[in-house]
DNA sequence: GGGTGTGAAACTCTTCACAGCG
DNA sequence: CGCTGTGAAGAGTTTCACACCC
């Protein structure tokens, strides 16, 4: 029990314990992908990653334009998950003056006009919006035209797209009502 | 149809629109907590407003601590929704000696030791951890034996923690791999 | 024995559709 | 008539439990 963490198998128990879900849950997803699962050992920590790797799109290694240079946008240039997980932040946007030309986390801030020129050179498929709430559909209008199809958007408003757009929204607040639902039944 | 927006009373229907739901998930919804919506009217928006506030806690008005003042941190605390909604962000801690003192969206940051103290003297019962991955879990330590119950997650990390305290994780590459997929599929 | 993959049961969430109230 | 509240149906998810393979 308790094997190295050298082991080259994980069993579906370990694997619940460490994601915080059940094992007949971890089993069940993992069946859906194909049984790459070896009854008695549990599944080979190569070809989970291997094909997860493909399932979710790690194989694919996609470029992301960030729009909004504040503080959340410093945040998320820095932020080393992203890239970890094969996303890349390759340009980063603002129509603030003082911004323009300064850099950060080895990116030169352009203007947003030269989102359209970047989306084409760079090969960039997905936006993040990390501008102020005013500017967000704004934004979202034009990253469109430019072609993105898929947008990260961290602006609380939300924002309205054509069908075949996908925006994903991280609301902050969300989370904090839920802690506030849980501290008030306490 | 299409009642001024200064009207009293709200449709499901037109929630629905607003939110991107369905008009019978509002209702569903909405029912679930008592029924204040009127027949062939609609919900009166001055009653939403006040059942939503309580139930959700908008009455209760939490102090929340902010730990870690890197630009995730400033962006946190110059984040405007927090506040809206009854989350106040009263005191921002760090152990970097060059922001010690240091003053962010009004508040004076302090060194870690002076959390203890904070949280009896400014009633907090919340906890934001917005450090590296790496400070995550001992920080976490700290705030509770401070006797924090509740504590939102930024660091990349999955955390542990008594049963008694709740923990919110906000990973912000689950929303991109969601893009990644539906990329993909296209 | 150990641990997967999977039918079946239990549960939850969503949608439909309509009775009934204002 | 318009719109809520809700039973009932449907869809999706989680859990149980066990046959079966290594």
């Amino acid at each position: 029990m308790e094997a190295a963490s050298g082991s080259t198998s994980i069993s579906s128990d370990r694997l619940a314990r460490l994601t915080g879900h059940t094992a007949a849950q971890v089993r069940r997803d993992l069946a859906y992908f194909g049984n790459f699962g070896k009854r008695g050992v549990g599944y080979s920590v190569a070809d989970l990653s291997n094909q997860l790797g493909s399932i979710v799109g790690i194989d694919h290694n996609w470029n992301m334009a960030l729009i909004g240079v504040g503080n959340l946008g410093k945040a998320l240039l820095a932020y080393r998950g992203f890239e970890q997980r094969g996303f890349k932040i390759v340009g980063a946007y603002d129509n603030d003056a003082r911004k323009i030309g300064s850099t950060v986390s080895d990116l030169t801030v352009e203007p947003l006009s030269k989102l359209s020129g970047s989306v084409k050179k760079l090969d960039v498929q997905l936006a993040i919006i990390a501008t102020s709430a005013e500017s967000a559909q704004e934004v979202l209008d034009l990253s469109i035209n430019c072609g993105i199809m898929a947008v990260l958007n961290f602006a609380p408003v939300r924002l309205t797209a054509p069908e075949e757009v996908q925006i994903a929204n991280v609301d902050l607040t969300v989370e904090v009502e839920y802690l506030s639902y849980w501290l008030t039944r306490k």
